[in-house]
DNA sequence: CCAGACGTTGTT
DNA sequence: GTCTGG
DNA sequence: CCAGACGTTGTT
DNA sequence: GTCTGG
């Protein structure tokens, strides 16, 4: 079986950062028409991963596809929509006729640095980016389908869906849904390279790692439109902690009194410990430890797909990049289970970043308030989308040409890409967060240790919240 | 982003 | 015109 | 039989 | 393409 690992988007990522790319050149497909961003939403083109075409064996293609799914079936004359299908439940693709079809022989994945995922707190929404701490790409697994529309003519579209499973118990506190994270080479391997047979629901699992850490960033990000380094900063928190319990099932109290924070990018307040906040805590998690980033091995006992030489471009094979290989690495997989019962039920305030982990979160159904609950939605808008960062894939050359311009609102529209050196060094990563601290609370009920699992419409294991 | 809705009562 | 869902 | 759907998240 | 609902 190939060999897929970390190390090769580990190498690509080193290669974006540390040498600015140049020496990977890579032809890629003609239209590889991939911009680096700090914020993809559906509809953009990215780099997948997939086995090559009626491959058996272990080639596999590196290749730009657009985030959103449309189906083979699409009528032709369609527009397409790709918000529709950005995601697929990993726990019933086998069932979903827009994507069981597709598991056999359309699997895939897709690396990117980090991802943004929204805490909702009543009527307000806080962005933050997750990533892996030591800043290994994050490898999804996914699903593409091609489709022909009625006009160019002939010309196959590519999309890809990303597939979603249940919370970690660490994670749940920020979102019941997270993407389905293959974090070591293993599960990478069973999920390209699986019989079409094969029962992938043993990679198709919520990611444990204490690894993966997150932090709060401005919610300005909510606008594709708006790209740049700054989409992964940082921010404070404003907590407004301290409020009578009372308050905070009052949504109307809350709601009032929050409406500050959207945007805010200020700050922060400190408190201490009160009663849980009705907002669960903002922090950046800290996993404990960092799992063995380590990688002994490196591995060189396996090729990695960069190395390898199946990795072609479709179109263009000849150029296999040779690179060596680089380690992989397993992400580190299990956390190491804990436990707090302890929920704290404060806050602790940012301070700085690593704080702990939040609490649990109130829940979220029932608890309504008094009159009242009716607020008007301002929730809606993009909550669904991913907005997946990447500037991991400057590697490409074409990408490298054209850096992503740091835009504001609405402003302007997207311009295709043009070779406008403006390069931001590679001085502009998030910055890291060390401090581990154990892991929230996971307030699924019934949970076991790691996502709890609930039922739900689908089957298979695991099941989400909420 | 952009097509489509633009409602309430009663509920999961 | 503006919000919402996809 | 055949037209129409085929998705996810999140909620009041 | 394939399943579902009417």
């Amino acid at each position: 079986m190939p060999t897929v690992g970390h190390g090769l988007l580990q190498h690509w990522s080193m290669i974006s950062f540390i040498f600015g790319l140049n020496f990977v050149d890579w032809n890629f497909k003609r239209n590889f028409r991939y911009r680096p961003s700090y914020n993809v939403s559906p509809g953009r083109d990215i780099p997948v991963i997939r086995r090559e075409d009626g491959s058996d064996g272990d080639s596999l293609v590196l290749q730009c596809m657009k985030w959103g799914l449309i189906p083979s079936f699409t009528k032709k004359d369609e527009k397409p929509d790709h918000y529709k299908m950005f995601n697929a439940r990993a726990e019933s693709i086998r069932e979903k006729a827009s994507f069981r079809r597709l598991v056999p022989n359309s699997r895939c994945v897709v690396a990117v640095e980090g991802f943004y995922e929204w805490k909702k707190d009543g009527s307000k929404k806080q962005p933050y980016y997750i990533h892996l701490e030591d800043d290994r790409p994050l490898v999804f697994a996914a699903l593409y389908d091609t489709w022909k529309n009625s006009e160019a003519a002939g010309e196959i579209h590519y999309t890809f869906t990303i597939l979603t499973t249940s919370s970690s118990s660490t994670f749940g506190w920020l979102h019941d849904r997270m993407p389905v994270i293959l974090g070591d080479k293993e599960s990478m391997d069973t999920w390209l390279f699986g019989s079409p047979s094969s029962k992938f629901e043993t990679v198709l699992k919520p990611y444990d790692g204490p690894d993966l850490v997150w932090y709060p960033v401005t919610s300005a990000m909510g606008k594709p439109s708006f790209d740049g380094p700054e989409c992964v900063m940082e921010i404070k928190l404003k907590t407004e902690e301290t409020k009578p319990i009372s308050q905070f099932f009052s949504k109307k109290g809350v709601n009032s009194e929050q409406s500050s924070n959207l945007g805010s990018m200020q700050g922060d307040l400190i408190k201490n410990n009160q009663p849980k906040s009705l907002k669960e805590e903002p922090q950046t998690q800290g996993s404990l430890d960092h799992p063995s980033v380590t990688d002994e091995g490196n591995d060189e006992s396996k090729p990695s797909i960069l190395d390898h030489p199946s990795v072609t471009d479709e179109g263009n094979d000849e150029s296999k990049p040779s690179i060596s290989t680089l380690t992989n690495e397993g992400a580190g997989k299990l956390p190491i289970k804990r436990d707090y019962e302890e929920l704290s039920a404060n806050a602790k305030p940012a301070c700085g970043k690593a704080e702990k982990p939040q609490t649990s979160p109130a829940r979220k159904k029932k608890n309504v308030g008094p009159a009242d609950n009716k607020q008007p939605t301002l929730l809606s808008f993009f909550g669904k989308r991913y907005h997946v960062h990447n500037h991991l894939l400057q590697h490409l050359k074409r990408a490298h040409q054209n850096p992503p311009v740091h835009r504001r609102a609405a402003t302007e529209i997207e311009s295709p890409a043009l070779p406008v050196p403006q390069p931001y060094g590679p001085a502009f990563l998030p910055p890291r967060q060390p401090p581990p601290l154990p892991p929230a609370p996971p307030y699924h009920r019934g949970g076991a240790g790691k996502g709890g699992y609930r039922n739900s419409t689908s089957l298979q294991h695991c099941k989400s919240s909420t």
